[in-house]
DNA sequence: TTGTATGCGTTATCAT
DNA sequence: ATGATAACGCATACAA
């Protein structure tokens, strides 16, 4: 491959000339300038980015690291991270999917050198060594971190009061007896989740101890095993919180396969407002949280992070996390005997109104 | 940051013995090796990344662009890409949503010296330049192609029998009027699956030309609104086939909304089989493509290409795209007085049963 | 406006 | 087994 050298001896100029073309540094002479340029095309040369960063000390990319990736969440996420990244003439290196702090560690240290910052995503205890680790090199953005890190930008949903939200209007309805999918163990978004749980729960005076959990892994099936194992219950809950729409989706298949109807059975929130929560049947309610968003976020973050250097300061971001109404939830259960109905069906005692 | 020379200088050893004990080249002195693993770790010492690829001409990293990234199907090619990369130690540097030829071309000069090999999928017209610059240099490897490179391997999925056997399906349940929900312009998968369809249609003795074909984007929204102008028609289709599973969820709703019920009165067949098809109300009657896998087999072949040098083949692989029959389409309509009823209904002359 | 020379951090060749 | 040194391809301070 034709290096700055070669074009340098073709177009009869040296190579910091050359050099100069190709970064419109100090003025070049435009004749001598289209000529290195029409060389250099002819010769098919572009600056070498290894070389590039070696000298500069600056690769023109970011590190992303996500735990995951499946569904749509952590696509959106991405997405708005490399919308941003372009925008501001950055690269991003991904990799995800990492099971433990070694298979993190090795990552970042496979980084090291070919990024100007890493934007992580949910680390857990384990990868806090390679936060750190990398966070004295180049600035590291977390997004929803489970401990903030010292140094470090932050930014991540409201997971909390959203998931509170939700079950509040759950309760807001009439339901009492109110059951949850929760997401993978470890995952703090999961945790947040079922903590707002709860607190709606005791903000009721409902006994959160008392109610329902059934495990999931914000995965379909199992929504939709969860959905079963609720249903060979007795009494079933009147409605079910789902840690994310895509166990909501499983629910949702579940309910429809055993003949219950939603919302008229059971009421079903999600949590995501993925773009298909808007078509499903019924439209499902859920929480809304901007994924693109938190990603073109963390970019900005970052942008500011390596502009002020190691001094800059730890930014912590909060982004809304709303709940969105549609049908799935249907409207006020009481007086309406879906109560009675549900606890008859399940031939257990017959529950209060309030 | 300290660098290969501050950890020779504290461990009293020349640079060249701290490289190979970093690539355990030689047989290194044990007792010297720990010493120089000892220092290097109090000193937080690792290879700088671009160093090394500007010397080896290697870079262990992967260039990936992406024609958009929204929805599942794009998620889950980028995680077997990912997958794999990481299984063969390689990294991946991303880059997606190119609206024209010129970001493409911009994106590809900003890889140049940081990849060793290209994984780029559905190339229009306009990108033919970039992949012929880059291949010049690195390996190539299409995904979905609409015209093969000489030189590139790819890799596809049978989009045209997919789709085709899709309709079959439709047509051998006895329908005769099918629309089709076709996927964005100049979109090779979407053409494809538009040419299947046709091609079903003839294959019975049907008239393509006749069906109706609705322009979609392969968003859940356009789904919806094709199903409103399909509703609005009379007479309406008994089938319709979207050319992916994200605008058949929009037609559902749309349907649903409009109090049609899925299949007793309209068949629907989606495209894709992303992880909710088989939880949706009805389940959905979609074509099943390994998205996932499509980005295994791209990073394989992609390990073969650089294996080989230049002087390596340019394999072409088609992956099945199976129909995978769910609850969408329900079954033979011939006699339940389905094609009366919804010709009745939308008050336009009966049609025939063959 | 342009050229010379140095260094970026590493690997690899050739000695020792 | 280890060391000295030359690339790798480029940007840039300094000189002209």
């Amino acid at each position: 491959m034709a290096t700055i050298r070669d074009v340098a001896r073709a177009a009869g100029v040296s190579i910091a000339t050359v050099s100069r073309v190709f970064n419109d540094h100090t003025l070049v002479n435009p004749e001598t300038a289209s000529r290195v340029l029409e060389i250099a095309t002819k010769l098919d040369y572009w600056p070498n980015g290894a070389a590039q960063s070696l000298t500069t000390r600056r690769t023109q990319t970011l590190g992303v690291m996500l735990p995951e990736l499946f569904g749509e969440f952590y696509s959106e996420v991405i997405r708005g991270i490399d919308r941003q990244s372009r925008a501001h003439d950055y690269q991003i290196l991904l990799s995800s999917s990492h099971s433990n702090g070694e298979e993190v560690l090795i990552a970042g240290r496979a980084m090291l050198g070919r990024i100007d910052g890493l934007i992580m995503m949910a680390p857990d205890e384990a990868s806090i060594e390679t936060v750190e680790r990398v966070r004295r090199r180049v600035p590291v953005v977390l997004l929803n971190p489970r401990i903030e890190v010292e140094g470090c930008c932050s930014v991540a949903f409201e997971n909390f009061s959203g998931a509170r939200a939700a079950v509040a209007h759950l309760i807001g309805l009439g339901h009492r007896d109110i059951a949850m999918i929760t997401g993978p163990q470890g995952n703090v978004d999961a945790e947040e989740r079922l903590r707002g749980f709860r607190r709606a729960l005791a903000d009721a005076g409902l006994d959160p101890e008392a109610a329902a959990i059934i495990p999931g892994d914000f995965r379909e099936a199992a929504g939709y095993e969860a959905g079963v194992t609720l249903l060979a219950r007795r009494p079933w809950p009147t409605a079910v919180f789902a840690a994310n729409d895509g166990m909501a989706v499983g629910l949702l298949a579940a309910l429809a396969a055993a003949g219950k109807r939603v919302p008229r059975d059971i009421a079903v929130v999600g949590f995501d407002d993925i773009a298909m929560a808007a078509y499903l049947n019924p439209p499902l309610t859920t929480v809304s949280v901007d994924a693109c968003g938190l990603g073109q976020r963390a970019v900005d973050l970052m942008m500011g992070a390596i502009e002020s250097g190691p001094t800059g300061g730890s930014l912590r971001q909060q982004l809304p996390a709303v709940l969105v109404v549609r049908q799935s939830c249907g409207s006020d259960i009481t007086g309406t005997g879906m109560l009675e109905q549900t606890a008859g069906d399940g031939g257990a005692v017959r529950r209060g109104r309030k």
